[in-house]
DNA sequence: AGCACGCCGACT
DNA sequence: GTCGGCGTGCTC
């Protein structure tokens, strides 16, 4: 036990092992410890992990420096997450020091408040409270508020009474009253101002659900739960019945949600029910109020933590549950961040290392998991039936007809029809179009000229509330050009329809309607989003039009219509996922209409109306296109039968990128034993360059994710071995949940 | 990552 | 002779 084993807080290569120091004399030094300690030549001081002790250093004892300090007085983390940290290095090919410090907030200052109470210890204090009583003074009425004993906050006594500081110290001074410091926990939610709720009566389904999760929860054999609900089908309330359960036993539970469907609403449901025992994070959190959410849950004030997927590493010792609601969401996985975690794998990590519960609930499972169920190595509970809403009239418009029709708007005729009938009715309408700006893209009609921005290889959109073409990589803006920069004709036609498009042809062929618009564009300012949706609730407008941001949790009763613009567009996106995509959008655009009591109906337009992926969301079959596309994957080795590998490299030099991704193509093929490994490329990226940096990339597959990992670092470390690889900036992504 | 060491060209 | 360019290498 002479030496402590530090892993040090820098995420580099070179250093991402273990160090050893000494512990001085009277340093209390614990496994999990965060401490200061020298490094380097100019011994500077750097923040490291104790991660355990040993007798015997692998090197000379006089190297071995003493510990600094410590930063805190407890353990930050627990042995189980730093054999977490140690799994999650291997397995998303990053350091020990970034692993920590995704597991471990950022320390920051504790911030506390000044509080007055009686002076407990003062033996003379109620002759002095006598005194003071006696005379009508600004001390006698602060006195008179703390007599019960309470510790009040200076500022309230302040505001309450309106006196100053003076009355107070005075007080102090003669020891009657005493100052402490009580810690602020930032950024919490007030739970006072939320209603206690009654459980409601579950249906049968749901009571069937509820069972079994509570037998997984009661077994020694841990297996993770999916549930394939409807939408509409009461998936939170069996939630919130596991979460009891567990709470019941004295353990607790993380809930993770997807940032977008973070809303009072959803949290509020929580919050009714489990009260105080419930906190609350997201991205917005500040660095304080994220590492005083965590230190609640440390010191077990907590019982219940809601939030997005960093919420996984919420420090609870003695997880019974782990919930996460839509699974199939994708930003469940941080593919821009190291580590690229993906939060279902940490859960299913930690439902080992603690042996807890974990359920994945979606309408829409992503294939992956629903392919496990189907192996058994998930278990599958089905909700069919919807506790209180009914599936909308879905209506597949086929595009290509209207073009036969020498219709060439943006709307068909049924969904215009549609809309002007909602409106008449003082009804609700969602126009849905995954693409922001005006036109998608501009150019010249006798030359063929397209406009693209000269920093990165795509075409420009037109913005017209801007009166400019717009670059969506590298936010770059231009004045429209009067003439074709190329051939000098003034004939400039603008194609591509986005959400500014439609929202002038709204208001061309409906000037009485009242729009509101919701995308990246109008929500710049903070709260902009939660204004527009508000105003939109509350009936201010008839129709929203918006992007992706509107497609996912939102509930409005009054919303009878919806019309996905454009069906094709995830579809056409050249990525395996295409079809798993449009099947998730058009399932939960069409989720937004008709709840409660009203009947809705959705138009899908379409210029692919026989794709089985929006036949069958058409339908609300997910088995059937589950069927489908994992006959696809199959036949056309895709996940989850193999594994992706993309090798992204960038550099602004184009020559020195293609030369150095060409060997490590080679090297790769060198090294590829027995063609265990698939390789395609190297190829442009889809945009092959953003802000003036090129961009290359290789995709390997494999079956064994292990193998695939180890092929390509290894091939990786052959290539730095051979050439310069300084001028090349190189980005893994095992099975990417985007397009780079 | 950060810092020292070290080996070469342009200065007082 | 020395100041300073940044390539190389090490950190308990």
């Amino acid at each position: 036990m002479k030496y402590a084993v530090v892993i040090i807080s820098i995420s580099h290569r070179n250093i991402d092992h273990i160090f050893h120091y000494r512990i001085p004399e009277g340093l209390n030094v614990e496994v999990g410890m965060r401490v200061t300690v020298p490094f380097g030549k100019g011994n500077r001081p750097t923040e490291g992990y104790v991660v355990g002790f040993t007798d015997k250093a692998d090197i000379d004892a006089s190297l071995i420096k003493d510990i600094s300090s410590i930063c805190e007085e407890y353990p930050v983390i627990s042995p189980k997450r730093i054999e977490l940290a140690g799994w999650m290095k291997e397995k998303y090919y990053t350091t020990f020091g970034s692993c920590f410090r995704c597991i471990v907030p950022k320390k920051v200052n504790e911030k506390s408040f000044a509080c007055v109470r009686l002076n407990n210890d003062n033996e003379g204090l109620n002759e002095e409270i006598i005194k003071v009583l006696k005379k009508d003074t600004r001390q006698k009425r602060v006195l008179e508020v703390l007599l019960n004993g309470d510790e009040i906050p200076v500022s309230h006594i302040k505001t309450l009474l309106d006196v100053d500081d003076s009355p107070i110290n005075a007080l102090i001074k003669k020891g009657v009253l005493v100052k402490v410091y009580v810690q602020e926990y930032r950024g919490n939610f007030n739970s006072a101002l939320v209603e206690r709720t009654k459980p409601p009566v579950l249906t049968e389904e749901q009571a069937a659900a509820v069972y079994r999760i509570f037998s997984d929860i009661d077994s020694n054999d841990k297996k993770p739960l999916l549930i394939h609900g409807v939408t509409g089908s009461g998936k939170t309330e069996i939630y919130i019945r596991a979460i009891e359960k567990v709470l019941s036993q004295g353990k607790e539970a993380i809930v993770l949600v997807p940032e977008i469907s973070l809303t009072q609403q959803t949290v509020e449901r929580f919050v009714s029910r489990f009260g105080s025992k419930v906190a609350v994070t997201h991205s917005r959190l500040s660095d304080g109020e994220r590492y005083d959410q965590w230190t609640r849950a440390r010191r077990k004030e907590i019982s219940v933590m809601i939030g997005p997927r960093s919420a996984v590493f919420t420090p609870f010792e003695n997880i019974g549950i782990i919930i996460i609601d839509e699974e199939h969401e994708s930003t469940y996985k941080s593919d821009i961040q190291s580590p690229k975690y993906d939060a279902r794998e940490i859960a299913v990590k930690l439902m080992e290392l603690y042996g807890c519960s974990l359920v994945l609930g979606s309408a829409t499972p992503s294939l992956t998991s629903y392919y496990k169920a189907q192996k058994g190595e998930y278990e599958l509970i089905e909700l069919k039936r919807r506790v209180n809403n009914t599936f909308p009239n879905i209506h597949i418009v086929d595009m290509r007809k209207e073009i036969a029709k020498k219709n060439f708007s943006v709307f068909s005729t049924e969904l215009k029809n549609a809309i002007a009938e909602n409106l008449e009715n003082k009804r609700q309408t969602i126009l849905f179009l995954n693409r922001r700006g005006h036109s998608t893209f501009v150019s010249c009609r006798r030359c063929g000229y397209v406009m693209t921005c000269d920093n990165c290889n795509v075409s420009y959109t037109y913005h017209k509330g801007i009166n400019k073409l717009s670059c969506h990589y590298c936010g770059k803006s231009i004045n429209v050009p009067a003439l074709c920069p190329q051939c000098g004709s003034q004939y400039i036609k603008y194609f591509g329809a986005g959400t500014e498009k439609i929202e002038q042809e709204v208001l061309r062929l409906f000037p009485e309607a009242r729009v509101l618009r919701m995308d990246m564009d109008t929500t710049r300012k903070k709260n902009s989003h939660r204004m527009i949706l508000e105003d939109f609730r509350r009936g201010k407008a008839d129709i929203l039009i918006g992007t992706q941001m509107i497609a996912k949790g939102l509930d409005f009763p009054n919303v009878t219509l919806v019309g996905v613009m454009a069906a094709d567009l995830s579809l056409n996106i050249g990525d395996y996922r295409s079809g798993e995509n449009t099947y998730q959008l058009v399932s939960q655009v069409s989720g937004r209409a008709g709840r409660a009591d009203k009947e809705g109906t959705v138009y899908i337009q379409t210029y692919s109306p026989d794709n089985y992926s929006i036949r069958y969301a058409a339908l609300g079959d997910y088995k059937g296109f589950y069927n489908e596309e994992i006959i696809f994957r199959k036949n056309m080795d895709y996940p989850p039968f193999t594994n992706i590998f993309l090798v992204m490299m960038t550099g602004e030099n184009e020559y020195i990128l293609r030369q150095t991704i060409s060997r490590l193509a080679e090297i790769m093929k060198r090294y590829n034993k027995n063609n265990m490994f698939t390789r395609l490329g190297p190829t442009p990226a889809v945009i092959s360059k953003i802000n003036n940096v090129y961009r290359w990339q290789i995709t390997v597959k494999c079956e064994n994710e292990d193998k695939i990992r180890n092929y390509v670092l290894f091939c990786l470390d052959k290539l730095s071995e051979q050439i310069n690889t300084d001028k090349i900036n190189v980005g893994l992504y095992l099975n990417p949940s985007y397009i780079f």
